[in-house]
DNA sequence: AAATAAGCTTAAACTAGGTTAAGTCCGACG
DNA sequence: CGTCGGACTTAACCTAGTTTAAGCTTATTT
């Protein structure tokens, strides 16, 4: 078990000192999630932030027809939580779920608030993760407004060309906010 | 010349020490903006987190065809800033326009950075500042992928009832991401 | 290895939303 | 005081995206 990879993450923003290093210790837990296992489930608030060693995940809501919407997909090095019910406390409209076998590390919120109380360069790292995350949620609000779907498919293609690989259609195109019908429609348009 | 509304602002977060308010001082610019006059356009760099006093601004973008696309609304007590251009000091692709008369206090990056270094709690409140725009735009987001423009437009109602008041209804549909005629049919609907 | 589920595609009929164009009703400004 | 431009509406026609349903292929489970 190690947080290694944590550590790694947060020294690309700030390096930490070695004290600072070890009050992360024993305040964050490793877990293996299985594929289509769920770290989140509607109804229940979000109790960990949620940093992604290995493995692939999507946040989604259920719409009143039981439709799904996938609103965000992360990946190795990136975070997943629903920010709003973690901190409220109050009981999330989301799900996260695994896409694929996975390897996690999470804090649960009393102690990421020790360590931003302990560690205050966590505050800053942390405001410059959250304004990067704002910065790409905006783009695609942006695209959203003023883009057809086959634009944003291609963007989504540009911008996360791994991610595209590694996920079926049927969770892009539930992302990009239409049918997969529809965007195997525009895949065929584009190869001709 | 006032720098009291964005001590306000800050102390809804977390108190500030006297020495904390000095240091503020003399790094906040007080400017009276007019009605469409803008303080960012596309292009140059955003060189300004916005604290706005008084009065509404509009954040958008100009597609290839011309058509503006809103992003964002802000009125008082709210920031208004291109974050990513901001930091990186990288040309906009966005707009910021006042759509009423306004007062805004103004923070220049050589200054947040210095705020930030000699107020750390300042971190500590832009990461939650900057938290509750995240979740915002998330919400935002969802929607987008997953309600019609009509269901959009009764939320935008519910959300921002005075900003509804102020906006004229094309702005408000250039916001939805819909044409001004659509958002009329709508409005048409709901009516009767 | 069989069974079953999940994913991708095609196509026809349909609906949400866009386009174009014309007309009305202001408020701003000379 | 007139007129000019911006904001709102209506309506006819058009297009992007949905729905339903079927058939095919590739994973996953047993």
């Amino acid at each position: 078990m190690s947080i290694q990879p944590l550590i790694a993450h947060f020294e690309s923003y700030i390096p930490l000192k070695e004290s600072e290093k070890q009050l992360l210790d024993g305040r964050v837990t490793q877990r293996q999630i299985k594929r289509k296992q769920a770290i989140l489930q509607e109804g229940f608030p979000c109790r960990h932030y949620t940093f992604i060693v290995e493995g692939c995940f999507r946040m989604y809501a259920i719409d009143k027809k039981g439709t799904e919407h996938n609103l965000q997909f992360s990946a190795e090095q990136d975070w997943i939580a629903d920010i709003g019910s973690f901190h409220a406390g109050r009981p999330s409209a989301l799900f996260i779920e695994a896409i694929e076998p996975a390897v996690v590390l999470q804090i649960e919120k009393q102690d990421l608030y020790f360590l931003y109380t302990n560690i205050p360069k966590l505050d800053r790292i942390f405001k410059v993760i959250v304004e990067n995350k704002y910065v790409e949620l905006q783009n695609r609000v942006l695209q959203s407004i003023s883009s057809t779907a086959q634009e944003r498919y291609l963007t989504f293609l540009d911008q996360y060309p791994k991610l595209a690989l590694r996920l079926p259609n049927t969770q892009i195109a539930s992302y990009l906010g239409i049918t997969p019908e529809f965007l195997s429609k525009i895949r065929k348009d584009i190869a001709s």
